[in-house]
RNA sequence: CGCGGGGUGGAGCAGUUGGCAGCUCGUUGGGCUCAUAACCCAAAGGUCGGUAGUUCGAGUCUACCCCCCGCAACCA
């Protein structure tokens, strides 16, 4: 009843277009840390979603013939699709045109009305006629509309603002008096000195200029202008404000908020100012990731670099893509996709040092012991105790990585092991042991093989849950009290008659290199 | 102009509190045969962007400079 829980929230995604990579490596990192903590035996939950309103959905749907809320629909729907093939196992779907969003999305618009936080004034910008839609000086390209390059010109309308100077040292103590609250550490440098310290400026928080939003109840010619109906998706999802609190209560305030660099600022700034004034506790740690880019920069259509998920799902399997997007973006670095890196971290990680270790040692336990693993002797041997060791001492390293988020680190890690095991079966060479018919050697390496296979299978399942369970499986384990993160460490769980796999299945089958990067190039450009 | 990130053997990257420069891939040579032509070992290869300084000692600290990427405010 009384267990501990764990949050996770993924930003809501504006379905202008397509899903890319880019997408499903948030919410693939969500999910694995989600799984992680489930596997630690916390309550665990996840939210994701769509940020449906504003004017760009209003004309994306217009050019395709459709309602806004006829567009929406179909992209929340894709986006659901996308996230089952992906095995998201994500708690709530929040689309912000959800009646539950909507209306407690007023109810805060109403509360900050009466707590002075919201002020009218004037919304002065350059505005394109033709476009509708305001863009600041530095948006434009030469001083003209981005979007149809015609003349713009300076215009005023009435708005809305949230008073965020009120705030800003509350915020600056707030991030000095929690040094975990953002990470990496660099981004509130950022926010300070960019934004803070230069003055921040009061946020507008309605619009009159197109309808495609949430109405302001109190006066119905304004839509409430994005980041208020945005970021206070992750807490009207759980109730707050409604009727039903029991999950805002349960959850609030979230563990881990993952965004993009991109979003920042709205999420380490205005998200915890919004939180104070509503006067709540802000969430535990906002993770800042960067971007995966292609050799030749940014992903974009008109570069035609952009890469989907599906084409590597689909061609790939699943696993295999989410290894590759957790362990090549270093979070708080951009990581470049190729297909190149994509095809040989298939074949080295996956195929040689994962499954080959897997498919030897099976054969191995068949050959020499029938297939049943053979008891725990402890460490008989200097080889089999500095083995244990190194494996024990290697897992508080991925705990210590997966502690800050450091997901790629955590992998690597991880993949150190199986190196370590696949070295280790150098090092005590059990066709030899067979030969001499050493039994007890022979007996306790076999053992501590499929140990550590246990280990790794436990390790790898938060972001490769369907491979972790074949692994399992091909060792012969079920019993899910040792498949969990706890006893992680200990050497003495393998059950008595444990009977491996007669003849082990490859994990993951190696590919010809030019092939599949001819494969994945051609995919890329349609 | 400002702010943030980065500049480390052929490529991609690690290098917390300053102390013989590491990892993956590639190259070369060797070993092994349990295994998915996989695995293991070894070697070659770097004046750690530049200059000056602090120090017994600096990739790691200080100052200045050069180059690359991103941000620059209401654009999701």
């Amino acid at each position: 009843m009384n267990k501990e829980t764990f949050y996770v929230t993924t930003p809501i995604y504006y379905p202008s277009g397509k899903f890319h990579i880019g997408t499903a490596y948030t919410t693939v990192l969500a999910d694995s840390m989600k799984k992680l903590n489930i596997l630690k035996g916390k309550d665990s939950y996840m939210l994701t979603g769509t940020d449906e309103h504003g004017q760009k959905i209003e004309q994306v749907a217009e050019s395709k013939g459709q309602t806004p809320k006829e567009y929406v629909d179909i992209m929340a729907t894709a986006a659901k699709e996308l996230w089952a093939k992906m095995d998201i196992n994500y708690d709530d779907f929040i689309r912000t045109t959800d009646e539950r969003h909507e209306k407690v999305v007023q109810k805060i618009f109403d509360k900050f009305m009466e707590s002075g936080d919201i002020y009218k004034g004037e919304y002065e910008g350059l505005y394109c006629v033709p476009c509708e839609t305001f863009f600041t000086e530095t948006q434009l390209v030469d001083g003209k509309c981005p979007d149809c390059g015609r003349e713009v010109k300076p215009m005023k309308e009435e708005a809305y603002f949230f008073n965020m100077k009120k705030y800003a040292d509350r915020l600056l103590k707030y991030y000095d008096e929690h040094p975990d609250f953002i990470k990496p550490a660099f981004r509130k440098n950022e926010m300070i000195n960019n934004f803070i310290k230069p003055g921040l400026e009061d946020l507008c928080v309605s619009r009159t200029t197109f309808d495609w939003g949430v109405k302001v109840l109190k006066d119905p010619k304004h839509v409430v202008y994005v980041w208020l109906d945005a970021l206070t998706n992750y807490i009207t999802a759980l109730g707050y404000m409604s009727d039903d609190e029991t999950l805002f209560n349960k959850y609030w305030p979230a563990n881990l908020q993952i965004v993009g660099k991109d979003i920042a600022r709205f999420h380490l700034i205005y998200w915890p100012i919004f939180l104070m004034a509503l006067d709540l506790p802000l969430p535990e740690t906002i993770l800042v990731h960067n971007w995966i880019t292609m050799k030749d920069g940014k992903m974009s259509k008109s570069k035609g670099n952009v890469v989907y998920p599906e084409l590597l799902i689909d061609r790939y399997g699943l696993d295999a893509t989410r290894y590759f997007l957790l362990r090549e973006m270093p979070v708080s670095q951009d990581g470049v996709f190729s297909p190149e890196s994509f095809v040989e971290r298939f074949n080295f990680d996956l195929c040689n040092d994962l499954g080959n270790l897997l498919n030897r040692t099976v054969s191995m336990v068949n050959k020499y012991f029938e297939g049943i693993v053979p008891k725990y002797n402890g460490t008989p041997n200097e080889v089999d105790k500095e083995f244990e060791e190194y494996t024990v001492s290697q897992i508080s390293k991925v705990n210590e990585c997966l502690k800050e988020y450091e997901i790629a680190n955590a992998l690597q890690e991880i993949w150190n092991i199986i190196a370590r095991t696949n070295k280790y079966i150098d090092e005590t060479t059990p066709w030899i042991l067979a030969k001499e018919e050493d039994k007890e050697k022979l007996s306790s390496t076999m053992y501590h093989l499929i140990e550590n296979l246990r280990k790794i299978a436990i390790l790898i399942k938060p972001f490769m849950n369907e491979t972790a369970d074949k692994i399992l499986k091909q060792i012969g384990i079920k019993d899910s009290n040792i498949i969990n993160w706890d006893n992680l460490c200990s050497y003495e769980l393998i059950p008595n008659n444990t009977k491996v796999i007669e003849k082990g299945e490859p994990l993951f089958m190696r590919l010809d290199v030019k092939e599949e990067v001819e494969y994945i190039k051609t995919g890329m450009k349609k």
